[in-house]
DNA sequence: AGCACGCCGACT
DNA sequence: GTCGGCGTGCTC
């Protein structure tokens, strides 16, 4: 019988096996087909592309079980993988087998997997890249994994550690003897339901060597609370800091171990459905729903949501941020318990067990209402009837890790794939919206005052380009006479203000106080940025790069830097304007308690626009945007889009009142002001901003894709960037489709030089048609991102 | 992503 | 004479 052992290591035929007995459908007289079968595709949540499996041994021949999560061999242990589709059949070489397929019904739905595959192929991003941003659970198997060895096998040439005749732990021998053993086919393995443990840290009554006296400490804690969930969590607790938690784990002072899984409660739905209403809506494939403020949006939409629930289908709401999708929950999860299902909200806050419990109420087809963040995205559900996604003009749609997908394109390709009506709902449209038919609700009314600092009665002063203050002669900067003026009355009727100031330091507009002229990129008609530290006017789209000319090219005066005031400045005068006042700060670097302008006691909150992210004060009476231009002047072609957006977000932020908007800028006739002063929605964009997008060859027009070039060397980048241009040009690509290649606007990036080009293609097919010219090696990293986004 | 293999500088 | 830097390449 040993003899036979080593034969299988020779003989590339694999010895017939009993069918495994859980099998699905399977019986044990059917012989194995997978020899037959066509080999499956699987991604791994690692960045590469997806790999070829056979199906696991002696499975049943048919449909390939896309979406659903498989057990594979990898480098000589398992690894959890998704099923995404059947092998091209190109791969050469002797592939593996899969070892089990872990679950019964999909794991992540298949218009999702269709989604990230077509995305994945255009952009040339790695698959398994996308699903592991995408997918936020299902990583690991929650399975106990057993092993003998098949029936008259002798599995002594493997070593001492093999398994024998009855079922064992598989955690009992090493991973690599089983791997060699489960290779040669000779391994029998069951995987039966385990149930969620998670991995947690026990103090031991001592340890291999002695403890400083912070390890002591940290010891000492750990032993006084109990076990711990996770090491951060124990460093945290003990006050240490994560490397001492290391050190005592590594002298022996404590172990890991398996800890029941918390508890996988869900946030409770919000039990008041909103009102009834006729559902108007459109019933086209695509449609959009646009303006008002949010929750007459989801008024109008919970009529569509509710009819839809009462027939037990799915409904998958997305949001950008944290902010909206609160805003969405506390207004439409109601619904689900009226139709008599449930709600679940699936992002990233969910602990990882309560994301399995989610996952599993939706594959079941117990919770037909998704609401969630892009994470959402993949969930399960067997009959979705509608993909609603919230503000699709938000730049946090953008996804900032490694697969950089754009949310609203994936949303798209999903909705085609799985034929799912989709609703583009927000407070404005993104440009590429206007094509869909929708509804648009009146806006809210504004109140809106505007500060022209562009015709001030003197000149302002003119000063060295160092000079970092903005004089606009005696209207008051940052805070006018006129803004001044209300929020004293703002203080003596006791009521609430906030003031938006843009960010502080990193970048802000070059601007010519005589003719107001502010420079421009030659290649993409967008106001260039203005580096402090390089001394540079940059653009963000193509790249292109200039010194600070000293004098304006349009009047011949000297130029000058106006840098856009802060939240601490803006502070600081309204402190000295309305004296015992209380003043409140909320930006990136601090956030003061805002527990008393809640409870709706005068004050004045002076933050970035990260404020709108929170509640609206409830006595809110004023809004100030102290410079609208900073707003306005980063340097991307959404810039007016954003700005029009900001103002309705702002005129639509309290839930009724209409608090008055001050609004300082150097340009009061621009679009998205008269606009919002003339009480139309729509008229923006096809006015302005349309025409002139169609003129440049900008999105909706355009499909915009870059290309970036990376090396630590910088010549090498350089070089590069310039060949995958020469590329793109050699297979067609014309003047206009590709402009650069630029150093990208951060000059290094963690040690290497970025290169960007710019690609604006007519049609996808196209895109992909040039993008296909560089599937080829280059002597730097080359990457794409379609859908890029400023990072204004 | 890990993790190996592989080729050139500072040291027990 | 080795130890170790991270560049390049592979994982079915």
């Amino acid at each position: 019988m040993g003899r036979w052992g080593i034969c299988q290591l020779v003989c590339p035929h694999l010895p017939v096996r009993l069918p495994l007995p859980y099998w699905p459908g399977m019986s044990a007289a059917e012989p194995s087909r997978s020899s037959i079968a066509r080999p499956w595709q699987v991604a791994l949540p690692l960045p590469i592309p997806a790999l070829d499996f056979l199906p696991p041994h002696g499975s049943p021949a048919g449909p390939v079980p896309v979406g659903f999560r498989v057990l594979v061999p990898w480098r000589g242990e398992l690894t959890v993988g998704v099923v995404v589709g059947e092998s091209e059949g190109k791969a050469g070489g002797r592939l593996r087998e899969a070892v089990h397929l872990l679950d019964e019904r999909p794991f992540a739905h298949t218009a999702f997997v269709a989604a990230l595959g077509g995305l994945s192929r255009l952009a040339r991003t790695p698959l398994g890249l996308m699903f592991s941003d995408l997918l936020g659970l299902g990583w690991e198997a929650h399975v106990d994994h057993q092993v003998r060895a098949v029936a008259g096998a002798d599995l002594a040439v493997f070593g001492p550690q093999v398994p024998h005749g009855d079922w064992a732990e598989a955690s009992s021998y090493p991973a690599g003897v089983l791997d060699a053993v489960r290779e040669q086919g000779l391994l029998d393995e069951r995987f039966l339901p385990a149930p969620r443990t998670v991995t947690g840290y026990r103090a031991m009554p001592s340890g291999s060597t002695g403890l400083t006296p912070r390890q002591e400490q940290a010891w000492e804690v750990l032993g006084r609370t109990g076990p711990l969930a996770s090491q951060s969590e124990w460093s945290a607790r003990a006050g240490v800091s994560p490397s001492v938690v290391a050190q005592v784990l590594a002298r022996g002072w404590a172990e890991s171990v398996q800890l029941p899984a918390p508890s996988p409660e869900l946030p409770s739905p919000v039990q008041e459905p909103p009102r009834p209403q006729p559902d108007t809506l459109p019933q086209e494939p695509v449609w959009r729903l646009h303006g008002g403020r949010s929750h007459e949006r989801h008024a109008r939409l919970a009529a569509r949501i509710r009819r839809l629930l009462s027939l037990g289908r799915g409904v998958l709401i997305l949001a950008p941020d944290g902010a909206t999708l609160r805003h969405a929950w506390n207004d439409l999860s109601g619904l689900a318990r009226e139709a008599g299902t449930r709600a679940v909200c699936f992002s990233g806050a969910l602990n990882p067990a309560q994301r399995e419990h989610a996952w599993g109420l939706i594959g079941g087809g117990e919770a037909n209402l998704i609401m969630g963040s892009a994470l959402a995205l993949g969930a399960p559900h067997p009959d979705l009837g509608l993909i609603v996604l919230l503000e699709e003009a938000s730049d946090a749609h953008k996804l900032l890790s490694g697969s950089r997908a754009f949310v609203p394109e994936l949303v798209a390709r999903m909705a085609a794939a799985g034929e799912t009506p989709l609703a583009i709902v927000g407070c404005v449209p993104a440009a590429e919206s206007l094509v869909h038919p929708g509804e648009v609700l009146p806006p809210p009314r504004a109140r809106l005052h505007v500060v022209d600092y562009s015709a001030p009665p003197e000149q302002p002063e003119l000063g060295p380009l160092s000079s970092p203050h903005l004089k606009p002669g005696d209207l008051g900067y940052p805070v006018s006479h006129d803004l001044a003026r209300v929020l004293r009355q703002v203080q003596e009727r006791g009521r609430q203000a906030v003031l938006l100031a843009p960010r502080r330091g990193y970048s802000a507009l070059l601007r010519c106080p005589s003719c107001q002229h502010t420079p421009g990129c030659p290649n993409c008609d967008v106001a260039l940025r203005f580096h402090q530290e390089r001394r540079a006017l940059h653009c963000h789209q193509c790249g292109y790069e200039t010194v600070i000319p000293d004098r304006c090219d349009q009047c011949g005066d000297p130029m000058w830097q106006a840098r856009g005031p802060g939240t601490e400045w803006i502070v600081q005068e309204v402190r000295k304007l309305l004296p015992g006042m209380p003043v409140y700060r909320h930006d990136g670097d601090h956030q003061d308690d805002l527990a008393p302008l809640r409870a709706g006691e005068p004050g004045v909150l002076v933050g970035t626009q990260g404020v709108l992210s929170l509640d609206a004060p409830p006595n809110l009476a004023l809004l100030g945007l102290t410079l609208a231009d900073t707003w306005l002047n980063i340097s991307d072609f959404r810039a007016g889009e954003r700005y029009h957006r900001l103002l309705r977000q702002l005129v639509a932020w309290h839930p009724e009142r209409s608090p008055l908007l001050v609004v300082q800028t150097f340009q009061p006739t621009h679009p998205a002001l008269s606009c919002l002063l003339s009480g139309q929605d729509a008229g923006y964009y096809p006015a302005t901003e349309v025409r002139v997008r169609q003129e440049l060859g900008y999105p909706p027009h355009r499909l915009l894709a870059t290309v970036e070039v990376a090396a630590r060397d910088r010549g090498r980048a350089a070089q590069v960037a310039q060949e995958v241009a020469d590329t793109l040009h050699g297979a067609g690509a014309q003047t206009g489709e590709v402009l650069g290649p630029a150093p990208s606007p951060l000059a290094r990036v963690r040690g290497v030089y970025p290169y960007q080009l710019l690609l604006r293609i007519r049609n996808e097919g196209r895109l992909d048609e040039l993008l296909g010219s560089l599937d080829r090696r280059f002597a730097a990293r080359v990457r794409v991102d379609i859908s890029p986004r400023g990072t204004g």
